[in-house]
DNA sequence: GTTGTGACTACCA
DNA sequence: ATGGTAGCCACAA
């Protein structure tokens, strides 16, 4: 099940605009498991660094990067994120203009 | 079986 | 706005 679930996870991630940004909250009920947040991010942090997925476009619920402002792995994602037109302050994206409003699951296994 | 740990959230002081 | 807290869930010790 839970290998089901990352890849349908991958799919929705897939699926975020470019210019866009998706929550991890988000992501998790568009997969159609509210709650999963956090096994959103273990599943992105398990990405290759070479993988073609845009997991820059997912943020928390707060609007931000959730690394710390210094650290590399924030100024990777903040630079892929500006890079795509998408305004970031700090570790702060303006949501009212980026945020991602997802619509159903492509891949939902059941249903 | 229990415990600790996160790329998380929602609440509440 | 800000910080602490308590749920959350899969996974590895």
């Amino acid at each position: 099940m839970t290998d089901e679930l990352k890849r349908i996870i991958w799919q929705q991630v897939a699926a975020i605009p470019r210019g866009k940004v998706a929550t991890y909250g988000q992501i998790a009920r568009l997969c159609g498991y509210p709650g999963y947040a956090r096994y959103v991010g273990t599943t992105l942090k398990q990405l290759p660094g070479d993988s073609a997925l845009p997991w820059h476009r997912v943020i928390n619920a707060r609007g931000q990067i959730v690394f710390a402002e210094g650290s590399a792995a924030c100024q990777r994602q903040r630079d892929r994120l500006q890079r795509e037109g998408v305004e970031v302050k700090g570790t702060l994206i303006s949501l009212r203009r980026y945020q991602w409003d997802g619509i159903a699951c492509n891949g939902n296994p059941q249903n």
